[in-house]
DNA sequence: AGTATTTTACTGTTATGGCAGTAATACTGA
DNA sequence: TCAGTATTACTGCCATAACAGTAAAATACT
């Protein structure tokens, strides 16, 4: 069972670690992602209740991915390539 | 670029595919993970204003696992062993 | 077909996330 | 040290996510 509240803090790490290597202050970040600068700050901070489309505006301008998968996932893909065909 | 209305939409279906596989109505994985019935149908239905909490949540009963990675993740978590020891 | 269950959709209420503005603190470089 | 910049923290307002309740539509079961 994932912990929410360490994924968010070490996402939030991750992205502090990304905006800095990319040479962009919170304020840029958020301007390019279309966010608010609170909402940045919140982030990196951990914050546990964000929304997910300002989280993923976010990654996307840093360019960190998302990826999620369960056991069940392939079984699922092929069925839905089947359906497409 | 991520593409926030594609994913939670597939992130959704993801979601139905699993609740379903396990045998769950959405007001019983809502009760399971802590969350309004409403908001199982949303995730499912692929809304993109959710929060974090909520979807992790969610996620967590149904088995699904979700991971981030940016093209400097390595360099970080070798920085963060460094500080540990 | 008929019934029970589940899902979808809508509503009104409540709680709070997102936001800009601001100010104080921390950081960086000359 | 001093000045400029960035981050943190706080405030108040507004928009809306989360929620339970309800009802209708869809689905499943016998």
């Amino acid at each position: 069972m994932i912990n929410t509240n360490e994924f968010m803090a070490g996402l939030g790490k991750q992205v502090r670690f990304h905006r800095m290597k990319a040479g962009l202050t919170q304020v840029q970040l958020a301007n390019m992602a279309g966010v608010g600068k609170t909402t940045v700050f919140d982030i990196e901070k951990g914050k546990t209740s964000v929304q997910i489309d300002s989280l993923l505006a976010v990654l996307g301008i840093v360019n960190i991915d998302i990826q999620f998968s369960g056991p069940l996932s392939m079984e699922y893909e092929k069925l839905m390539e089947r359906e497409n065909n």
